[in-house]
DNA sequence: TGTATCCAATACGTCAATGTATCGAGTATG
DNA sequence: CATACTCGATACATTGACGTATTGGATACA
């Protein structure tokens, strides 16, 4: 974290500028997509004019890959925090599997905007191959934490996997998304009877006891 | 299928227009997305001027209407063909299994172009809600489809499941979902291990035998 | 063979968005 | 208190994409 009342007070403004229009540009792309948002409206939304744009980002390229670094950071965060094992030990385990879930249905801010924001940028890396080894290099680095998240959460529970590690992941990622997907697309509740009754019954189900 | 030679060569040749022009918009679409993608850039690509364009469509949204209905068509052609349950019957389990995702896999066409497309339509169905219903629609009915698909070939094996038919279509689909995307994204071939190991491995370990 | 019809090409006006260059206000510093 | 500087607002030139109106040419039909 940046120590923000140590700077000096146009530094901070010029930081608070920034911050602001990344939140902006959050929003409207998340409305209108990365290709279909103007810059123009990115700063009607901040309450700026395109001259403080220009001032602090170069182009809209510039923005969206500033934007995508600091909502990766922030996943990572939470992730990692999620997957801190110290807090699930001792539970009963499908209990221990309910917090899991929670924690990870929390963790993924399963929010619309994020969401949209999200989609937008994988459907750049998959299109275009500059951005796409950036995306490729987050998201690679989103499966190893949660591969470790798995690992350990199982652990604490006293059980392995019998089955591969990332087949296990996918599943419950892909499960996860397309739950996700399905219910914004339908504007309705995430279904939680899967996800936190199907599907941790199904992972128990290819595990064992450790030891 | 439309009956093409029957037709005056004027309407022949009116429809082949289309056409070119619905396949060059697949193909620029996939590469430029649906609102970075210019009438002139899919005019040139199917090697025609704008005027052919207005000539046959009123507009671009149009255009990504007619396209998408389209695809849809085709979608739902290869999926129920799948599901005929008379190919999979005597066979081994396992085989079986294996035959049946083969065909899911073919009948998903899963080229990039086709992903990218379907992909945007997703978003734009998740952000507009007058696009939105339709694509819901369509959904929908692929996903009733291949709930049809699931309980027919399950039935053909002997078996039914034990979780809910809702859950485990969302769980096979997403999970194909996500190998697929990353597959792309990693400019790899997808999982065949996860796919046509793991995948119904654990499906079958949710279903009993009828009866 | 001549004529009518229809389709695609060309040319044009309009509009929205971009990026740059300039200006004015607020703030730090001596 | 005065001055220099930085940041964001305003104005402008340029670009490119859209949709329309018109034209040229190919094909069907008498």
């Amino acid at each position: 974290m940046a120590q923000v009342s140590t700077e000096r007070p146009a530094v901070r403004r010029r930081a608070a500028t920034r911050e602001r229009l990344l939140d902006a540009a959050r929003t409207v792309l998340a409305r209108e997509g990365i290709q279909g948002a103007s810059v123009e409206h990115i700063c009607e939304q901040a309450g700026f004019t395109r001259g403080a744009f220009y001032s602090n980002f170069a182009s809209k390229d510039e923005l969206v890959l500033a934007l995508f670094d600091r909502e990766r950071e922030q996943m990572f965060t939470v992730l990692r925090a999620a997957a801190d094992p110290s807090s699930f030990e001792g539970l009963d385990t499908l209990d221990a599997v309910g917090v899991i879930m929670d924690r990870f249905l929390l963790g993924q801010q399963q929010d619309r905007e994020w969401y949209l924001v999200h989609a937008e940028f994988e459907l750049r890396g998959v299109r275009d191959d500059a951005v796409g080894r950036e995306f490729v290099a987050a998201s690679r680095q989103v499966r190893t934490d949660f591969e470790a998240f798995l690992t350990s959460a199982l652990e604490a529970l006293g059980r392995r996997l019998t089955i591969e590690l990332s087949h296990a992941a996918t599943i419950v990622m892909g499960t996860y998304d397309t739950a996700l997907r399905e219910a914004l697309l339908e504007d309705r509740p995430i279904d939680l009877g899967l996800l936190k009754g199907t599907l941790p019954a199904l992972l128990l189900a290819v595990t064992e006891p450790v030891g």
